[in-house]
DNA sequence: TCGATTTTGGAACGCTTGCTTCAAATAATA
DNA sequence: TATTATTTGAAGCAAGCGTTCCAAAATCGA
């Protein structure tokens, strides 16, 4: 019987598909732990909470995750390519100028606001690591860069096209990332819906009074 | 020997000056309290935290304030005074239209990067609290306000004097009050020191170019 | 069917949390 | 000095935390 386990070795064990298989998928579980997160922030989020909410036990979320902090990285993964698919690319991809700020900043209204104030996970996560945690401190840098970029080459199109009066691109960029930031802490943190309406139409009245003609 | 028990009830307990005094000033303990909470945040600071930082047991801390929430409540009475102050006090007591955004500007980037880029702790509880607890949305609420009118009554002081183009005082304060809660979380979160200097000149930039005269 | 291998549920661990308890210490009053 | 009222320090409490352990369950190749 004991015979013939010399090809165990040679076949990587990744490969043998032995043992019992799982009982979940792994992506509709990093899915449900994103919400929690997003929703709730990280320290509030237990992992009984992740146990009853993604319907597995704690062993099989570390068996498969690793650690919570693993299991949070594993989902800002997911949540950079929503943010990608949704808001940043729409822009980027986009030949419009002024007007491709002003949807950005529609969409980012919605987002933020979307079922009870979520906020942007990814600001939520900076504000709340605090600095702490470098990988946290590079991924919410790298999303600043990234969004600001993008917010400069949509007023660099707006002036290459004669559509706006004298400004920096630069300038610009900056002041609308802050104002990002602005908008998301206002969403998180309690503000009301009239002042949130308020600091929107603001936001748009700045980007119209960059055009050469008042509309 | 138990005679003359009769004048006791006479006289208030909290003027008869009895028992052992205090050995610690309240207010300074208040003020060590709200160092701890402005840098490190309320729910990461512990009460043993605060027994070796504020040099009392934790009997004696809850035998004074109550409980930490209470604590903390306390320590934001203060801080509000400090604010009003230092930052919202001056601005409003100036005689100055665009100049005084400018300075109040300067003045709150030396405040929200002070000591290890504590932020503005009103702003840090309120987005820490996330719009959980009535008592700090409320407080961070009247101090918005607070703040914004302070501005667009400098906007306004601006435009009455023919200081500026044509421009909205109240979408100004807006936007300003949009820029001071990014600024918050941009240096709370993370954000490098060439970061914040580049959202600075942004907002200085801003500011300037409401000037009717282009400096 | 056997043995190897993995997942699963449940219990448990060690630690930290906010808060309380209580006897000892301290000081003004009579 | 005895009484009374208060604070203080140390220990302790129950609950919650992230994480680990382990026997039972489930699958596949042989």
């Amino acid at each position: 019987m004991a015979l013939g386990t010399e090809t165990r070795t040679k076949i990587p064990a990744s490969q043998r598909a032995p043992g019992r298989p799982r009982g979940f998928e792994a992506d509709a579980v990093l899915d449900a732990a994103l919400e929690l997160f997003w929703k709730h922030g990280y320290r509030t989020t237990t992992t009984r909470d992740l146990e009853s909410a993604l319907g597995l036990s704690q062993s099989s979320l570390y068996n498969t995750f690793g650690s919570k902090k693993d299991l949070l990285e594993a989902a800002l993964d997911r949540y950079e390519a929503m943010t990608d698919r949704e808001l940043l690319r729409p822009m980027e991809q986009s030949s419009a100028g002024l007007a491709a700020i002003d949807t950005f900043f529609v969409d980012l209204g919605h987002w933020v606001t979307h079922e009870g104030r979520r906020g942007c996970m990814l600001i939520n996560m900076m504000a709340e690591d605090g600095g702490e945690t470098d990988a946290i401190t590079i991924r919410a840098r790298i999303y600043r860069t990234r969004v600001r970029d993008a917010l400069r080459a949509s007023v660099a199109r707006a002036i290459a096209e004669g559509e706006t009066r004298d400004i920096d691109a630069d300038d610009c960029a900056d002041l609308l990332l802050g104002l990002v930031l602005g908008l998301n802490i206002a969403a998180r943190g309690g503000a009301s819906d009239t002042e949130l309406a308020t600091l929107m139409d603001a936001i748009h009245a700045q980007v119209s009074g960059w055009r050469v003609a008042p509309s």
